[in-house]
Order: structure tokens, then C-alpha cells, then sequence
DNA sequence: CATGAATGAGGATTCATTCAT
DNA sequence: GATGAATGAATCCTCATTCAT
């Protein structure tokens, strides 16, 4: 008991230093993000940060981790608890999508293509911790509308991609090349028009 | 005449430096290519370098710039040529995508994603000379193809994207995390499901 | 009696701080060795050990003194005991000392002549506790020679380096370059040769 | 020609640093010299130490090399030379060896004891290029002055070591502990007695 | 024009030491 | 007393950029 707040401190520093690092690796990129400014946005000393990630690269897995693996989750449960449609849960499932990702977690996926040609590490777990989950969740539905004779028959794990790739590149255009050029591509127009088109398509 | 060699090879030069430099950022990513190594793979010393580029920066713009343009130029010839009904086009150009990037052009968005974010030099140059031009070229197809009453009415600005998305995403997995993880997601699978489903879902 | 327990522990505490340290002052030398591992390998916490020793210097310090003055104790008791010829004697010293050092000691030298020339505390203590204490033990027996008639007249302090130096040198040989390079020098020859030439050279 | 101030500079430049680096290496040992200083004090910047040393470990391998083996070939040319009485050619030898090692050499030997038991490098180019070279200058006069009579029969290379190491133990002593403590071990005496013993054990 | 030697700001990481609990 | 979390000074090394030749 005499040891409560330090105790309670040490096991909130880790959380507390991966989102910092979510912070900082999404506005400046993983090269350009210094430990040292981790630090401080974690409130910490910058000796204080190898207490807990031994490296700038365990940091990094650790950051994309945190932040993923709750939204991946939380979809999960979502999708399970659906008992409607397959398209009304597959709409419904794009709808969110489109909104996510506000909080930071949308530039992760651009973090990690950066990443993952060198790291063989951070690809292999986004591979299976990720990108394997997701098209799981989305090829559930996709099945089961095939199930309920409400799709087409199709590959479920060949589709599920197709499913989210717009979702992708309209979250990377938002957060990059959309804040300096209002450029050609309207990301809520292009997703209309996605969720739109993929359900004609897949309408038997 | 005498100088006639020199003037050549000072011709060439900078394109000869952008293709190096397009090799090494490929390969090692922005931040982690030395301006050294582009020098010796362009056969030049690092000081001639910075007769043609005074920074990385500016030697990164023309690597997207000569790297992108040429092909945009080519697609954007080989799509006016075509005659035949608007489906078998837009079929061939997926194709074409699909099979294109090798090269090492493939991994230019990412690179550009990665910088985009805190250059908005780059940003609007890909904005407008890259992604409008070939959101332009697909939309070229869709229109016709909707005036031909191939395609159902939709807004060709809106579905371009649409189109490619899945392009893009496929080409990243293969040159980043598929080089490491096997994983879930099968590039050709995946463009095969994504041509069907984006046909049917525009026949009228 | 409670606290009895507790007592002796407190007391032999600096003793065991000591052997650790010397084992890894021994191993890594002392810019290497991390307080953090001495503490480690004395089985406390790393706060505890500032509790006996103020700083690593310090610590050093009480290394190179528990680890030596037994010993030298130890030798000038032998000595003393010894009522036999002089050559006798300086040969069974030779030849303890040759054997001696295996635990680690024989590193002290080398890691106090590594320190000594900017440690003026520890280069004081280490010429009158160590080398003036083991220079009037072989001294002692150098006189009682010449005493006796059993050696030539000489004068036992100028004397007395020169028959360990070739013992001291076989040591640090073993001890560093000796686990690398089979090399040139063998040191069970080396002083085989030294005692030889030594008794020899003091015969009247 | 042009190029002529550069190249010269350029070619000069290993030298000095290694002159730069044995001087602090000397004064302050491996761990505690910083490569800044060594750049300071070769009087040039940071930087351009690792454009001809790669890391400190090489630049401490170079100051070893260009610091002993010049001394060592001009020890071997001097024995060479020499046409007289062995006895009397090794008290010249020894009487040159004490007065040696004042510009910084003698730090030598310690800082390669220091670091040898941890670099395999350092400890075979040492035991190769200096202890084998040096032991065998010793050797060759010994096996002449045997050859000639003036000599007992010995084995030159077991006493070859016995012949130097208190030449070292006389030069070690004078550059640490001496430099804080008067204390009781005088190097000229020391070096006095053994050349006179030496001499005498050698008598046949 | 071309070169490559020189520069020095910058960043990751280590570790002796302190101090709140 | 004992602990170990926290600190931040210290140091090696890299690399974009400059400039004398």
C-alpha cells in the first residue's frame, strides 16, 4: 500500500508513452519523431522512456498495437452482435469505418507500409494481428450474406480487400494530401459511391 | 563538337540521378536513403549532386516527377486509343495496373504518403499532376461508358477512386508486408474480385 | 535477537558487495562493470548498494582492499614461518605466487594501473598497502640471504621488484592476451626460467 | 597538382590523429577518452575522425600500430647491427629500454592489457606483431651470446620475457602510481639489479 | 564543371546517482 | 533500512550540405 501511487503510476506509463507515440509518429513519421520529444509528451525524462521500450522500434510496435488492437475488438463485438441484413451490416460497418480513425489510428496503417518492407517483425504482426482480423470480421459478413442467399456467391477472403481498400485510401487522402490540396478526390463522395457500387455487385 | 559528349551526358544527367534516386528510395525509404549512395549509384561524386539538386527534398520531387509522368502520359494515350465498349477498357486498364508497378513505381505513393503529411509542395504536385490526372482518365471511361449506356448513371469523379483503390492496396501488400508474411490477403485474388464486382455493380 | 539476523547481514553486506565487485571489475574492467550489475550479483537492490559505497570509485577502492590485504597478510605469515635456506624460501614464494591469482585477484594490477594514473587515492594506497607490504616480505627474505651467506651482497629493496615483475607479467599474459593468442609466450617457462636465473644470479 | 595542398593534408591526416589519439589514450585510458578530443586535438572537426577511422575501437588499433611497430623495427635493426659480446650488446639493449617509452609508448602495453582480455583483435595483432617480434630480438641475442660461450645453455624464448618484464613493471610503475606515491619502488635501481643479475645468471 | 574532404548539428542510447515510498 | 523508478548528462556515430581545389 505504501508503494500505491508509484505502483499505480508504473503500470499507467506504458499506455500513457504508446499514445504520445501515437501522437508524435502520426504527425511527423517514424524517422522524424525523436525519443526524445516522446518524452516529453509523455511527461517523462527521456531516460525514463528506455525504462519501458528498450528501443525507438519497440516503441513503434508497441504504439501500433495499443492503438489497433481495441478498434479490431470493438468491431469484432460489433459484428457479432448484428443479427440484421448482411448489406445493412455491411453498410453500417462502412459508415463507421469512414468516421474512425479521426483519433490518429488512421494514420497507422501508412506508419506501418513505411515500416514493414525493412521490418520484418511489424509485418508479420500486422499480417496476423490486423490485416488477418479485419478481413475475418468482413468476410463474416460476407459469408453469411452468401448464407442467407442475400450476395452473390463470391470468395469471401478474396472480397473482403475490395471491401475496405476505399476505406483505406480515403482515410490516407484525408490525413495527407487532403490537408494541403483540396485537390480531386472528395473521400465522402468516393465512399458513397463505394458502398453503393459494392452492394449492387454483390446483389445475386 | 569537342563538347558534344559533355553536352549529352549533362543532359542526361538528372534524369540518370532520379532513377538512382528512385531505385534507393524504393528500397530504403525517404529518411534512410544517404544522398551518397544516389550518388554512387548515378556514377557521379557527391558534390555533382547538388549541381542538379540542391536538396533531398527537391531531388525526391524529381524522382516522383520522372518516375510518375511518363506513365500517366502513356495510360493516358493507350485509354484515348480505345474504341471498343467502356467494360472491356476499364477491364484492360485494371490489368495493365495490375501488372505495372514492378518496377519500383509501385512504391511511390507510399513514399509520397509518408511526406506528404509536412510538404505540401509535394502534396499539391501529386494532387494535381498524378492523382487528378489519373482520376481524370478513369473518369474519361466511366462517362463514356455511361453515354454509351454501358454503365449505369453514376459520377465518374466520385467512382474513380473507387476504381484504383483496390490497385493501390494490392500493390503495397505485395512490395511491403507480403514480402514477409504470406498472410491472408492474395493480390491476384483480390484484383480478380475486385474487376467482377466493380463491373456488375455499374451495368445499368 | 530479532534483529540479530538483520545484524551480521548488515555487516557482512560490504564484504559480498566486494566480491561482486571484484568478479566484475575481474571480467569487464572498470569503466564496464555497472553498478547495477554489482548489485545484481550481490543479490540486492541497486539504492542498497549506495548505502555501503558513496560512489563507484569508492567501491573500487574497497574491492582492491578486501581483495588484497588477506593475501598479502596471508604471505608476509608464510614468510615468517619459514626458518629454511633463503632459496628455498624465495623459490617456494615463487611458486605459490605463480599458482596464486586464479581467482581473480591477479586482474587487480592491471585495473588499478588502468586507474591509478588519474586516481591519486588509490595510486597512494595501492603503493604503501600492496607494493610496499609485498616488497618487505620478499625483501625480508632477500636480507635474511645475504645474512645467512646464502646470497651476494645486494641491496633487497632495488631487488626485491625485479623477482616478482616476471611473476606479475605471466599473470596478466594468462589472463588477457594469453585467452586469445596462443602466442609467443608461455608462462609456466617464463618463470621456470626466471626462478632459475634468479637463484643464479644470487648465488655469492 | 591542383589538388596538391588536399592530397598532402589527406595523406598526413591518419598520422596525426593517431598521434592525437595516443597522447589521450595515454592520459586518460580507452573508455574515459572521448572521440571529440582526439578531433580537437588533431585539429580537426568531429566529423571527419570517422572519415579515416571508423569507429574508436580502429582509430586505438592504429595509435597501437603507429606507435610500437617503428620503435620495434628500429630495435631489430639496432640488435642487428651489433657485433660485440652479447652480455654486452643486451645491457645495451636494456639500458635503451629503460630511457624508451618516455614520449607515450609505455602507456601502450596497459592500455592493450585492458583491453585485450574483451578484443580478440587487439590481443592477437599485439602477441604477433609486437610480443613475438620483441621476444625474438631478445632471443636472438640470447641464442648468440649461448652459440659464443658467453652464455649458459638456456632456452632463449622461456627467458626471453624474463629479460623485459621489468623493463615494463620499471616504465608502468614510473607513468602511474610513481607519478602520486615516492613510495618505495625506485625504476633506475630496479632496472640496475636486474641487468646485474640477469648478467650474472647467465654466466656459464 | 566536377570532386570529395571537411563540417557540425542532431539523435539514439547508456548508466551513475538520487529520492520518494 | 531497503527499494527501484526516475533522471539527465554524457558519448558515439551519421549524414546533409558546403566549398577549396
Amino acid at each position: 500500500m505504501s508503494d500505491g501511487r508509484r505502483e499505480r503510476r508504473k503500470a499507467a506509463r506504458p499506455g500513457e508513452i504508446a499514445a504520445a507515440g501515437l501522437a508524435l509518429f502520426t504527425e511527423k513519421g517514424f524517422a522524424a519523431t525523436r525519443m526524445q520529444d516522446v518524452a516529453a509528451r509523455a511527461g517523462i525524462a527521456k531516460g525514463t522512456l528506455y525504462l519501458y521500450f528498450p528501443t525507438k522500434e519497440e516503441l513503434f510496435f508497441a504504439v501500433v498495437r495499443e492503438a489497433l488492437l481495441p478498434r479490431i475488438a470493438a468491431v469484432e463485438a460489433w459484428v457479432a452482435a448484428q443479427r440484421g441484413p448482411a448489406p445493412e451490416v455491411l453498410r453500417g460497418l462502412l459508415a463507421q469505418a469512414g468516421a474512425m480513425g479521426r483519433g490518429g489510428v488512421a494514420a497507422i496503417p501508412r506508419l506501418v507500409l513505411s515500416e514493414a518492407g525493412r521490418n520484418k517483425a511489424i509485418a508479420r504482426f500486422y499480417a496476423e494481428e490486423v490485416v488477418a482480423r479485419g478481413m475475418r470480421v468482413v468476410a463474416t459478413i460476407l459469408a453469411r450474406g452468401v448464407a442467407r442467399g442475400e450476395f452473390r456467391a463470391i470468395d469471401p477472403m478474396a472480397m473482403a480487400p475490395v471491401v475496405f481498400a476505399p476505406v483505406l485510401l480515403a482515410m490516407q487522402w484525408r490525413d495527407t494530401i487532403g490537408r494541403h490540396a483540396k485537390g480531386p478526390l472528395d473521400p465522402a463522395a468516393m465512399l458513397a459511391a463505394h458502398t453503393e457500387n459494392l452492394l449492387r455487385g454483390l446483389t445475386p
